[in-house]
RNA sequence: GGGGGCGUAGUUCAGUUGGUUAGAACGCCGGCCUGUCACGCCGGAGGUCGCGAGUUCGAGUCUCGUCGCUCCCGCCA
């Protein structure tokens, strides 16, 4: 690489390339100032450039013209210094900076740039609360460690990404992102056209049709890192503008897919973590991981499996689980080990616990010795009944069992999300262990109580299983999609489908969500039209980049690892956009604003 | 749309039962200091207690509203 030069200064060094090799000769350094330790006679600078930190002596007997000048700098300032390196006296070593052993010192000080002083510190470990942070962005990326750091190992991972897809003979192409609104799913970002009053782009929510089209195009294996726009409300892991890493593959089915895709997470556990991954990854059907962990994103990071017991409580005349079965509902317990880590209070809350997922309580049980249960429900259950599920449970002496009974929904809900925070305030999630988990054949559709009908629960475009085709008609509750997601510590990280390329199978699943073709025509015209012309069979996936990076950091949010996030009122703390705009610009766009809050 | 948490100096925070002039640390400004690395020492400046009402003799503290940040539910095919 060429040294960078300024106003005739070359800058021969970044602070950690300065070595033991470069002692007594002279060199060229750029930076900030993090600190200055101002001796009086002494004065030491801590440099800062994009690499790291490098000590720079300015003592007056070596340059009285630097020592001068550096009495007067203050953080932040932007300084360019010429000098000679010095091994520090061995009194004087630092072990814990990478340049530790190393110093400058200062012949000549050039300030570039002289800062208001910043309104956070940017040496500081604790960084300030979120909402200044935001607004300075640009200091709080500007400190080593932190964001910085995540942004660093972001640019690693999609470098690595587009390597590796490359390798693979997939090609990266952009897909429009003044696109056309689709009826389903997320709500859009509209963008108003001037050419056309009255008429909107909207920005894509994924480029799921384009790339598809693309696989009719003849390309077969197509990638993209692109970013991608839902207006719905935010939380911790969804901001409404994200990266996805998108993925279409033809002629290939899942077991070749998930092959590309775990070779894909390995090399860049390997390569950013130094993680190996065990291959392949295990996998559970939808089915199963609802049945075993109440969640289609289980963290198979611990055990805390749930044990459904509604066969032993058929007949029971406890009314909370006599009225859960009834109503087409479950029951089902989860058990705790040493359930003396849980404490009354603990277990008074989990009523409240229950309501968030519009539960209405958690029952428990302590188990005591010979099987007995200490548990305001025992006296409704029979001896045997508690019998079976002591057993089932295989529980001991010890432990506590926590019941819920209601709509698979809520149960699920319920105990599935306990399980999670049981697991976290136990302290048996592993931290530092990764756990892939592939989860399969999801139901094609969900039934909407609001609007009355089945909706697609990936997208209309999901094949259905082969043999589940005839259940279209008859009871397409059952049909199950080849929908797929993969799940990382609990997290989705990721999910896609195999696609319907036949036109046949297409009409019948737009029929099942009750789109009759005439609509169909007029939402997915262009597209119908497409795989109409010889569609290859094709299917794929599109990961949350963010999402992955968020894991691979530690990071709690995922605005740590994007640059400019918005705040979870959707604005940019930054800029302040959204905004409003000159009357000339609604005018030019034909559009009057009726709504102000 | 709903529920929870937070909001006091530039920053991070403390602030008792409602009671005199709202504090600390860091930062900032001035001075001293030749081996520090969170340098040290002395001195100084710095506050619309988010905002607005209310209760009260008196509100940072209590009540209501509102705004902002944040976590969650709904929502996110």
């Amino acid at each position: 690489m060429k040294p960078d030069t300024l106003d005739g200064w070359e800058r021969t060094h970044l602070s950690t390339d300065v070595s033991e090799n470069d002692v007594d000769s002279e060199i060229m350094v750029m930076g900030w100032i993090l600190r200055r330790r101002d001796h009086g006679g002494v004065i030491f600078v801590d440099l800062r450039d994009r690499k790291g930190l490098l000590q720079l002596v300015f003592n007056p007997e070596f340059s009285e013209a630097s020592h001068g000048a550096a009495h007067g700098v203050r953080p932040e300032w932007v300084i360019a210094a010429r000098g000679i390196v010095r091994i520090r006296p061995d009194e004087s070593i630092n072990p814990d900076l990478p340049t530790g052993k190393l110093e400058v010192f200062v012949q000549e000080l050039k300030i570039l740039n002289k800062s208001e002083p910043p309104p956070f510190p940017l040496d500081d470990d604790i960084p300030p609360t979120d909402a200044v942070r935001y607004k300075y962005r640009y200091l709080d990326m500007r400190r080593l460690g932190g964001v910085r750091d995540n942004l660093l190992v972001r640019h690693r991972v999609v470098s690595l990404l587009r390597n590796f897809l490359s390798a693979e003979d997939f090609i990266e192409i952009e897909t429009p992102f003044l696109t056309v609104s689709t009826p389903e799913g997320a709500r859009d970002y509209l963008v108003p056209s001037r050419i056309s009053p009255g008429n909107f782009y909207a920005l894509p929510q994924s480029p799921q049709i384009f790339k598809q089209i693309l696989m009719v195009g003849g390309f077969e294996r197509y990638y993209q890192i692109v970013r991608c726009f839902r207006d719905e409300d935010l939380r911790a892991d969804r901001q409404p503008e994200f990266t996805q890493l998108d993925i279409e593959t033809s002629f290939i089915e899942e077991e070749r897919l998930f092959d590309i895709v775990e070779r894909m997470m390995e090399k860049i556990f390997r390569e950013v973590l130094g993680i190996p991954l065990t291959l392949p990854f295990p996998a559970l059907t939808y089915e199963e991981a609802m049945s075993r962990f109440g969640s289609d994103k289980p963290d198979i990071r611990f055990g805390m499996e749930l044990s459904d017991i509604g066969d032993i409580v058929a007949s029971t005349e406890f009314g909370v689980f006599k009225t859960a079965l009834q109503n087409g509902g479950i029951v089902k317990a989860l058990k705790v080990n040493r359930g003396e880590r849980l404490s009354r209070k603990d277990l008074d809350d989990l009523r409240d616990f229950a309501a968030v997922y519009g539960g209405k309580g958690v029952a428990y049980a302590r188990i005591k010795e010979g099987g007995e249960w200490q548990s305001p429900i025992a006296k409704f259950l029979s001896s045997s009944e508690r019998d079976l599920i002591n057993q089932r449970l295989e529980a001991v002496p010890g432990d506590v069992i926590l019941f819920g009974a209601d709509s698979f929904k809520v149960v699920n809900d319920v105990l599935g999300n306990l399980r999670n925070h049981l697991a976290a305030k136990l302290g048996e999630i592993p931290a530092n262990e990764h756990k892939f988990l592939w989860v399969t054949e999801f139901p094609m559709f969900e039934y909407d109580e609001e609007a009355g009908r089945f909706q697609a629960m990936h997208h209309p475009f999901t094949s259905p299983w082969e043999e589940d085709l005839d259940l279209l008609e008859s009871d397409a509750g059952k049909v199950r999609a080849r929908a797929y997601d993969l799940v990382l510590n609990g997290s989705e990280i990721g999910g896609g489908s195999m696609r319907i390329y036949r036109s046949d199978v297409q009409e019948r699943v737009f029929s099942a969500l009750g789109i009759d073709p005439e609509e169909a025509q007029e939402k997915f015209g262009f597209f119908l039209e497409a795989l109409r012309y010889g569609a290859p069979p094709h299917g794929g996936i599109a990961f949350g980049v963010d999402r992955i990076i968020a894991i691979l950091t530690g990071a709690e949010s995922i605005r740590e690892v994007i640059a400019f996030p918005k705040t979870q009122r959707a604005t940019c703390p930054l800029t302040g956009a959204p905004t409003p705009v000159a009357p000339e610009q609604l005018k030019e766009l034909g559009i009057k604003v009726t709504a102000k809050k």
